[in-house]
DNA sequence: CGATCAATCGTCCAAAACGATCTTTTGAAG
DNA sequence: CTTCAAAAGATCGTTTTGGACGATTGATCG
């Protein structure tokens, strides 16, 4: 997973001197190993970040081998959004890819792409087909193509320390709207946490084993259809127990939780965005820092 | 099996060239020993501690363990299929990848990859899973990694020409198992075709229309489980003859279309593995290109 | 056992990266 | 407009890297 790029790459990227690069790195500006023989060699997660938090412009980005705009990118969500809707409708897996990158690395919070930019234009692309102006395949190709954006998504995001915290998460049995627990890993992951999903369609037997295995501190759920509210309210609150025994945060997301859903549970967190999610998981953290 | 490792597996693991790591070892900077005929063989912990003493933390132990995979015998592809059910039970993504991409870059071709290791370890999981050595939750997992694996994949293969035929498929309603679909994408576009993934749980209707909109010379479904049997086979030829009118290739796969089934339905092709449905592509290329 | 073939050997060399130093650009102050 | 310091880029001799080469070794199989 962690490539390495060599100080020359990474300038030709950005479009700076090699010189500039290195005196960078020896201020610790970017992170970097050095070789056994004194060349440096950097994350390619580490150069993203730097990039990020300079709001860098890539002059060539295909020297790290990103699908990256070679022009000015300075959109507004609004518009990255239509844009990714038209991209969407018509099947552009590359250009998806591009639109969301480019967000990426001018510093947009994941949370905030998720909900503003990925959420917003599925759910537009949801409009049009009610609207009989887009088919249903469309809608679903919209989604597949929005699964592979945030996994690749995901490949660019820092890496975490092995002390931090681990999430795990999925939907339920029945449940097989995937988009949803995607984001939910990549926004817990820049939150700090270790997020791994295990997958949907999972019975809860096997969420209490999973908890028990990998004793996480935040667990999540997508839940986007309920066919039994009764014995769903039974097994989520039998849920929620193991959770306390296991000092573990159960956030719940999802449109299928209405209100009155709501009351009938217990949980530790709804989130109705990625970026209350977001809110959620780094206040958690930090309540455990100090703790 | 033994503790010590070749230069290339340890260069491998790190990611610099074996040259490198060969001068390190005869600067003495990792211990080693020689074999009667003058080959290198590295403890294991000798390589860790050199890794470690390079101010680097971030390879755990086990990714040491990856094998080179440079030759094309069964054996090599059993032993990693192996590892990647290690890796897929003990949800190590990165390990998961890494296994796979060595495999593709050695040369497999795709179709293989998909058979004898994607679709190998994952029924071994499955038999796990029945047997009781694992949870639901391991398997659930497996399958979510395993398509990241296909869609990391998928951005390895070589661009094809614009004039390339296209191909369309995925699976019908209620049927959200994505991962045949996928792989079916990745060897379709290995075989030739600019194939596109529609998404999972798509009704029989707009397949018609993605037909009528795309002009695909082949169109590919997954089917995984049949609610309505008759219904099923209706709605099938049907789909068939839209395919015939807009002179596409129907080709079928998955474990729901029993022999009876089959029998009742019209369609060109039905393959058990992915190679079969590599050497339909081909042949259908091949047949398209002459005429 | 002997044949076979991938893996590894040692060596070589061009390209890349090193550190150090020097020159140019930038931006703010007088 | 000039001055000046800090940041960025350019240059240079030296060192490191990574890939290529034919020769040798080691695992496997009949």
């Amino acid at each position: 997973m962690s490539e390495t790029l060599s100080p020359k790459q990474v300038a030709r990227a950005i479009g700076v001197s090699e010189s500039s690069l290195k005196r960078w790195c020896d201020q610790g500006l970017i992170p970097f190993l050095k070789t056994a023989g004194g060349h440096r060699r950097l994350a390619l997660q580490d150069a993203i970040s730097f990039i990020r938090s300079r709001g860098q412009e890539l002059a060539n980005p295909e020297a790290i081998r990103l699908p990256v705009h070679t022009g000015k990118t300075h959109w507004t969500l609004e518009r990255a959004r239509d844009e990714l809707i038209e991209a969407l409708n018509s099947g552009d897996e590359a250009l998806c890819r591009r639109i969301v990158t480019d967000l990426y690395l001018s510093g947009h919070p994941v949370a905030t792409l998720c909900d503003e930019v990925l959420t917003a234009a599925f759910h537009e692309i949801g409009n049009l087909w009610e609207c009989g102006m887009a088919q249903i395949y469309q809608e679903r190709r919209a989604c597949e193509l929005c699964l592979r954006v945030v996994f690749q998504l995901r490949t660019l995001l820092p890496q975490l320390p092995s002390s931090a915290p681990v999430a795990i998460g999925g939907t339920l049995d029945g449940d097989p709207y995937t988009l949803a627990t995607g984001m939910a890993e990549i926004v817990l992951w820049e939150a700090g946490f270790r997020a791994m999903t295990l997958g949907n369609l999972l019975p809860f037997a096997t969420i209490h084993k999973a908890i028990e295995a990998h004793h996480p501190r935040l667990m999540w759920l997508s839940v986007s259809s309920i066919r039994d509210p009764q014995r769903f309210a039974a097994e989520m609150n039998r849920l929620f127990e193991t959770a306390l025994k296991f000092n573990a945060a159960l956030v719940l997301g999802g449109a299928a939780l209405t209100e009155d859903v709501r009351r009938s549970i217990r949980y530790s967190s709804y989130c109705d965005t990625f970026t209350h999610l977001d809110s959620f998981a780094r206040s958690l953290l930090l309540s455990q820092a100090t703790t």
